[in-house]
DNA sequence: AAATTAGATCAACAAGAGTTGATTCATCAA
DNA sequence: TTGATGAATCAACTCTTGTTGATCTAATTT
């Protein structure tokens, strides 16, 4: 066990989950944004164009997958990327590649 | 340029649609079954006891994405998984992780 | 040629996701 | 305390995905 690998493996459906957060333009935007730094949603709604109401929606989808954390300041909140979400999907992933990369078996 | 990295980056629209197509419980089993190597159509029906107009439809959207790929042989047709497609993501995700690294700029 | 079989496609429906504008709640400024 | 602002939530609606059973086509067997 490396000391850079402390997470606990994804489970199938929080893969799913993040996965399904990724797959829209809207929200990888939002990522994109985020991964530059920390943002309050009105610098977010500016910064992306978007009514207030439906970058929420958005917000929303990647908070419960895991992808983003809120932290709230006064009248604002600011959100942020979690990195380790991120990490966490490679790993997932490189596992799935792993696992499907077995040598071929017949079809019976 | 590695000798192991040939494959053009993704776009993300190729990305987010390889996303989409894996965000689903039942894609993810036709994904790992294939895993296990190339399938019939009517083994992989049998094998997840699925309908096979079902199968049909989830197949075409894997398909699409460029997850796997169809070989006709007579009367059947066999399924293989493209794990280059694996692979693409793999990279592509890596890139996004990358670029969502770098130090926090401001809230303005 | 007729009957089977594999698998795609289609139409009708069901379910889920995304959008919009209105409302609500909390915080801050006057 | 009143007024303004940031952001979540809600209800109504639209759009997209997924499901089901039926139909269609091509290859295969008899």
């Amino acid at each position: 066990m490396g000391a850079l690998e402390h997470n606990p493996p994804l489970q199938a459906r929080q893969a799913r989950q993040l996965l399904r957060a990724m797959a829209d333009p809207l929200r990888l935007q939002v990522i994109e944004a985020l991964g530059g730094g920390e943002r309050c949603v009105c610098d977010l709604t500016g910064e992306l164009g978007l009514a207030q109401s439906k970058l929420s929606f958005h917000l929303k989808v990647l908070r419960e997958a895991g992808l983003i954390e809120a932290r709230e300041q006064g009248r604002w909140i600011y959100y942020r990327l979690r990195s380790e979400a991120l990490q966490d999907l490679q790993h997932w992933l490189a596992g799935l590649a792993d696992r499907c990369d077995q040598p071929a078996r017949g079809c019976n």
